[in-house]
DNA sequence: TATTGTTATACTCTATAACTATA
DNA sequence: TATAGTTATAGAGTATAACAATA
């Protein structure tokens, strides 16, 4: 239900939202941050769905196309996902062809997981569609204060200073 | 698990997460607004579990106080809840106390939330502790880039323009 | 007939612990 | 003995539809 239409007659005659986004919950980073994030979230599942992914699985496809060969550990720290979950993404990625588990020569314990030409593709739709949805929704800002935004983003995600 | 600690060896063998950082997906605006909604949402739960809140009945508490007296439909649109989870929600929150719903002289179909003296003395505690949380969690930012961050934020949140 | 709040239910995430195979 | 990946399972969160009271 989380899907917005236009208010409901008990909003309405109340009057209207804006009144609680004067409240202190609006003024509140934390909350702002939540409803940006599940925004973009809703954008990005909408444009996926249609190629059978989730948010979750595009992640793990991108950074196996990456030339970087993550292996499932590295996978599971940088997106923080508990190593248990990425077996379920990485399984279901795999039965469609999409990425591949390589055992690393070194130690036979670690898998690298790389993408096939057939998530190479995939994950080039999928970038395609999602930069639009994220155009669309941050259109709301101009070009420099997003940049400055994914600057602010990078810090607080704890990203690695240089350049 | 999605709790940090130091890199594994499998991460620290393979060069340490920085380099996946350089990777499309460490650019991408909704994976730095995820992660830092994560990281977020983290630090106010973890202040919030000792008072016995979480964040969403934190956020409907907070509402609850404010002079605008909101119903639940209201609630329910604001906070992109579902109407049935702010029953459970306010249940607890009533169950404890902290709130108490009014029906509406106008109509009695709808119930205005509002917090009692128990719920505000709380929710003043609670608002301390998070704003403390909320200050650490962004302390990497100057002052000035945390106003326009939010800012930002607000924008794509939806808020009303005005001020 | 439509709407508010409620109940019930199924489904998806998330968190946890135990297991295997390698080291 | 410790670690990578796996399996199994329980819990929290989420979405959906149907219901009673009121409009």
């Amino acid at each position: 239900m989380p899907n917005p239409k236009q208010p409901t007659p008990a909003v309405r005659a109340a009057g209207g939202l804006d009144r609680l986004w004067r409240t202190s919950v609006g003024e509140d980073a934390a909350f702002l941050l939540a409803r940006a994030n599940a925004l973009s979230l809703a954008a990005a599942s909408e444009v996926l769905s249609p190629l059978g992914l989730k948010v979750r699985s595009y992640s793990v496809l991108a950074l196996a196309v990456s030339a970087e060969r993550p292996n499932q550990r590295e996978l599971s720290e940088f997106l923080r996902l508990d190593p248990s979950q990425l077996v379920a993404l990485i399984d279901e990625l795999e039965g469609r062809g999409l990425v591949r588990r390589e055992p690393d020569a070194a130690d036979r314990r670690v898998n690298v997981v790389v993408a096939t030409d057939a998530g190479r593709a995939l994950c080039a739709d999928a970038r395609v569609a999602t930069e639009r949805a994220e155009a669309a929704a941050f259109a709301v800002l101009g070009d420099d204060d997003i940049a400055r935004l994914k600057e602010h983003l990078r810090a607080l995600a704890g990203a690695p200073e240089a350049d």
